[in-house]
DNA sequence: CCACCGCATCGATGGATGTCAATTCATGGG
DNA sequence: CCCATGAATTGACATCCATCGATGCGGTGG
């Protein structure tokens, strides 16, 4: 299921809820999951800063190395919360020579916080 | 530190960076923590969903027992995932008789969206 | 006054996660 | 060809967390 596929009319439960039946429907146990995996990622203080200390950066571009002093973790730790951003469609990453370039995907984070609102 | 609070102009690191030096600021360390604990309450499937469930209810109003079954989880977890919530200040609990009533906090996932969107 | 019901809390447990040191991989320069 | 450097992977470890069953608590009705 993709993040933009949220409000599929899915059922919240049976009729025999206890007191009232629901006016509109909730997200679906799909779409949470999804939206939950998204939201996990951005989730730690450190790869918050990360994904600011990318979109801060000229170009909104960044190396490795640019990262791990400023944030205060090892360099393995930052690749790992690096990956885990990748993985999440919140970074991309470039390699180019010796280093890696991690930049911002467009919009991810803005259709993220659509989806947030609109829960 | 107040959600409202997340752009103030700490500086990310040192001039030492090896690349370039950022030609914005990113978030500090402690907006980064105070935002990430907010995401982490909404960062589960469960707890997407029982606000998306309250939100659905008529009046916005759920209590517990209209929560439980469509969940699909027991009873202690879904009081251990609303008391998260009500604790991340998404949710307000007022007890009303026997059942306990769950309600949305006006305005609170839209500036966590908001926040989201800025960082 | 007592039994029942809705809900919160407690204790335990299995699994996920953040972190680092050590290692490995890849690239470019001598 | 080998070494130096930036980055990813691995393995280990401590901690956190979601979940449940059992229990406790307050309110309602008989």
């Amino acid at each position: 299921m993709s993040l933009t596929d949220i409000h599929t009319p899915v059922r919240t439960g049976t009729d025999a809820a206890c007191c009232a039946p629901a006016s509109r429907d909730a997200i679906g146990a799909e779409a949470a999951e999804t939206l939950a995996r998204s939201l996990k990622a951005l989730a730690d203080p450190a790869r918050l800063r990360l994904v600011s200390m990318v979109a801060a950066h000229p170009d909104a571009e960044a190396c490795v190395c640019d990262l791990t002093e400023p944030l205060g973790l090892s360099q393995p730790t930052v690749s790992h919360h690096l990956k885990v951003l990748v993985e999440a469609g919140l970074l991309t990453r470039d390699k180019r020579g010796t280093w890696a370039y991690y930049r911002l995907v467009p919009g991810a984070l803005d259709s993220l916080a659509a989806l947030l609102a609109a829960v």
